[in-house]
DNA sequence: TGTGGCAATCTGATCGTTCAAATGGAGCCC
DNA sequence: GGGCTCCATTTGAACGATCAGATTGCCACA
């Protein structure tokens, strides 16, 4: 009736029926008879009402928001796993019943600046943070601020803090080797990040565990750093000492693709001549025809929101962070048949 | 005092004042009689007041947030773009004084779906939409809905919708044209995509007619789907066709990747025997070391808001579409120096 | 001393929703 | 039939901010 947008009031009034009982079919069914349940359920889809989501914001205190930091890396091989993770979120906040509110600290006194703005002007009840590192300053500050928050990636140097998930590099490393074992590559060589890194330690650990499971004396190995250049001079070495018919697991897909140069550079076909896989199934993956692990972007998004639901009604943390396998993705460059 | 948060109450309590004293010292300043304004001001930074977001929303019927989906492609070329332009919106939200809620459509029934859900839950007042394309319903509906938008990208068969913002490529290609021609490549050839879309045969323009204003005849061109394989399939002929010390300028950082394959089977040095060019500045231009077209994705976000902006208020809508020209990245593809 | 005018500040009402408590009515038992 | 319980539904109040209009205090001028 009323000109604006459609109120609970312009319900109950077509209705028949006072506010409360509007605001009851829709949270709490039971408490309502039949039939004027289903007639007050009819008004409202006739009319298309939906609460207004301010409104609930201010009477509840609950803004039914997350926030998510956008950050600006530049780096390609982090977009290529944000930008995907960041459409999980989105997903999956649907079926956590609450919106996604991306922002950036671009320009920030601190870096723990846009978080406290956002949380005293009640924009967002809870923050998913992600790209957690040693000497992070965000975790301790949510902590000791009391807002609910839960972290893609370890939370390093602070085992008291479990509302984490991360990828388990490990596991999937071991995956890519025993399916460079099964597919038949005799020497399989290792091209990673320097030690030091803890997602690098981790990815490689996966690949020596699995060797010396097999019996298998953990080949030959490199380290450069996550740069295409740097990445296709250690192949070489790399080659040489896995020779053809052997294959070489990447820390990531950029690797990978290095190697892939190094070896097409030396006319090895990848997958015939030399084995070649990577981490991340970013684009560049797919475009190069590669072997990779796919990270379960997904269900990590989920579950992170879950826990913040979690924390948000009271519930205590969880004893531990989680875990997730990432999935092989197995593509032209390990096919010994082909 | 209250144990809860710090309501505009409790700064007016402590400052001796009332509410709309405390509200004033923030919108109208110009309202109080300088001691109160200060002995205002420095409570509510002691106390570290914040208006309720939820509340100014209710009251205001604005909400201060713009909606953006993010797309779920997969393909990483989008990604490369699709990020950054998410990171800077969110940049510049903050100068426009709102926030990004960022939401995802995929599982819903239609494609507009979202959009609405959102708008009658008063989540956000309007929109940002990318990707737009022939066909697209979401322009149409949010005119029809009466929803304030602006979108990234043209809006196609529309001529009277122009709250739009797009990239140049036409100036953008022949920008890399002169470079190239600057650089002295011979003959300059081009590796686009097959003839019919709007963003390629843009691009393709900017390279015919600035040959053209030079004096040059149109060099070989190809054209091939955004596929590696095919690109560098394609690359192999219009090498030869442009000969050692000519240069291919390509629609896109992908292409560009395929020539510079194609000319190393050569064993051309790109830069010295081959200029190669690519668009979007993605991070595999800088992986390899491309020369690109960097997208001015910042100052197209900074406008997209304020057009948003401005039919908030009840401006009227802009004469036409805008376009920004992309910048040049000089990188060792286009050096012959070197 | 009284009054008009102006500037600075305060009070009442409102935005749309939901919780807690009140109301009304039907049914039952003694 | 009075009083009781029980259930479905309604009313009043509150969340925190802001607009419009009321009020106060001060000064000038008659």
């Amino acid at each position: 009736m009323s000109a604006g947008r459609i109120t609970i009031r312009d319900v109950a009034t077509a209705a028949g029926v006072s506010r409360q009982t509007v605001s009851n079919a829709l949270i709490h069914p039971e408490r309502l008879k039949g039939p004027t349940l289903e007639r007050v359920q009819a008004v409202i889809q006739e009319l298309g009402y939906r609460p207004s989501s301010a409104a609930q914001s201010l009477r509840s205190q609950r803004t039914g928001a997350v926030g998510f930091e956008l950050l600006a890396y530049g780096e390609s091989n982090r977009n290529e796993v944000a930008y995907p993770f960041t459409v999980a979120l989105g997903e999956m906040a649907i079926g956590h019943g609450c919106h996604l509110v991306t922002f950036s600290s671009a320009g920030a006194q601190s870096l723990t600046e846009g978080y406290a703005d956002m949380v005293r002007a009640q924009v967002v009840d809870a923050f998913v943070i992600a790209d957690t590192h040693p000497g992070d300053p965000r975790p301790d500050w949510l902590h000791q601020a009391g807002v609910p928050y839960a972290a893609f990636g370890r939370v390093w140097g602070r085992p008291d803090i479990t509302s984490w998930a991360d990828v388990d590099g490990a596991a999937g490393l071991a995956d890519v080797t025993e399916h460079l074992l099964a597919a038949g590559y005799e020497r399989i060589g290792y091209l990673g990040w320097p030690r030091g890194s803890s997602v690098g330690d981790d990815r490689r650990s996966g690949w020596e565990h699995t060797l010396l499971a097999y019996g298998r004396a953990p080949g030959p190995e490199a380290a450069c750093e996550q740069d295409l250049r740097a990445a296709t001079t250690a192949a070489y070495g790399l080659l040489d000492e896995v020779g053809r018919g052997g294959a070489i697991a990447c820390a990531s897909d950029l690797l990978a693709v290095g190697v892939e140069r190094a070896a097409r550079d030396r006319g090895w076909r990848p997958g015939t001549d030399i084995g070649i896989t990577g981490v991340d199934d970013s684009g560049m993956a797919g475009m190069f025809d590669l072997t990779t692990l796919a990270q379960p972007l997904t269900a990590i998004a989920d579950y992170l929101l879950g826990l913040v639901h979690k924390r948000l009604e009271g519930g205590p943390a969880p004893e531990s962070g989680a875990l997730f396998r990432p999935t092989l993705v197995p593509r032209a460059s390990s096919r010994p048949g082909h």
